[in-house]
DNA sequence: TAATTACTGTAACACATGTTACACTTTTAA
DNA sequence: TTAAAAGTGTAACATGTGTTACAGTAATTA
């Protein structure tokens, strides 16, 4: 059973490092559950009780909050190998913020929590990519609070330019994304943006052609971080 | 030495339920070393790498990113028995997204990461709690999120009604904060809630008298989160 | 008690942003 | 190659929200 899904499992961030006999080991020692659905199923409604972790075998779902924004991050959706409810499992308050269905035919692997944390004790590995992943989901939720608390589309802007001069380590960028995608992503509309980006390069903030952009006065933008 | 701050230990959510005798013994194993700091004194950059955890046993420091925007929870304080890098730590990318300052003499105990597993493993309740802990402002990160993505004032109310009205299992809710801290928490100013409150009274979705509020037309609230 | 401070509601005004529409370019698929 | 689809820039207009100011109430302190 879990021989047969190893391709998947392995390529699950909890198996990240692990040999392939470790992997499989641990597996075993999970002693996993495996449950089928039918496209359209629902999974979780909001506010049930989450008590195990689920693996992604086979199949995709869809993350569906009380509410969707145009913010495409608002509504997600999770192929084989994604894990979901790694956090409101360890949660005071363990339940579902979220409904979950199925998009189409589904497998899931799930993992109950007494078991997970026993398995966290035996492999140092694990246990660091479980806090990986946690950490890493926080740390990607923070930056998108700072963003999101920055009143302004100039603000927005410069926070996204900044960051992504930080992770090419240059003042000019290449944007990986389109104006669309970026509009949605600081949770505004595209004519909007291109109104703004125009204004700065008046400005002398910066200069772009497409979706290379030149910081020219990078103290300007930061300032605009306030 | 981990005598003498037993009482600050013990009341950090990383201890919570263990006996006296466990969190000694755990704090000898943990092998912390203490490090004083005077007023002033920056404990890091943003960018410097975290290599230990902080728990605070006396005085207080300030968190302060890059930007600081009105909202409060950008700009954050804490005191004896708080904690901090408990995310960063186990973070892909380990260095600090904010700088850290005393704002008074200060004594941190620090634990760093080997060490911290190796007691995970030792101690399943830590383990749990360590994991309670981030789930949990994972948790809180979300919930913002949603907040913040909401594009109308209108909206952001009606988020935060519903929230508490949940809470207080309720349609007539007491507001557990002045006007004016919830104006900074969705992020605007007190006048523009003061007029958003009083639009909504008219158009009937709420009644409200000072701090108490009542849900009229819960179905429309919940419309507003979209 | 009086006096100070924090909190609140309301209004007029300025301005940033959303909305809609259109023309144009680039990319993708037939 | 052509046709369709997606992405882009710009403009005019409507509207939501920030800003500032003032007056009044409630809470705190001397």
């Amino acid at each position: 059973m879990i021989e047969k899904n190893y391709e998947v499992i392995s390529q699950c961030y909890l198996f990240n490092g692990l040999e392939k006999e470790k992997t499989i080991e641990l597996c075993n020692i999970l002693q996993t559950k495996i449950t089928p659905y039918k496209k359209g199923q629902t999974l979780f409604e909001e506010g049930e009780t989450c008590s195990a972790l689920g693996i992604i075998l086979k199949g995709k779902i869809e993350l569906s909050t009380y509410f969707i924004s145009g913010d495409v991050s608002n509504l997600i959706t999770l192929g084989p190998s994604d894990i979901f409810g790694e956090a409101i499992l360890f949660s005071p308050n363990d339940h579902y913020p979220i409904s979950i269905t199925a998009l189409s035919d589904l497998e899931v692997l799930y993992i109950d929590k007494p078991t997970l944390i026993e398995t966290m004790e035996h492999s140092p590995k694990f246990l660091e990519n479980y806090l990986g992943l946690l950490s890493k989901k926080l740390l990607f939720f923070n930056d998108k609070f700072k963003l999101l608390s920055l009143s302004t589309i100039r603000g927005k802007i410069a926070h996204v330019l900044i960051k992504l001069s930080k992770e090419q380590n240059s003042n000019t960028v290449k944007l990986p994304f389109s104006k669309e995608k970026m509009a949605l992503h600081i949770c505004t509309r595209r004519p909007s943006l291109s109104r703004e980006l125009s204004k700065m390069k008046v400005d002398g903030l910066i200069d772009y052609e497409k979706s290379i952009i030149k910081i020219l006065d990078y103290d300007a933008l930061a300032d605009e971080l306030f």
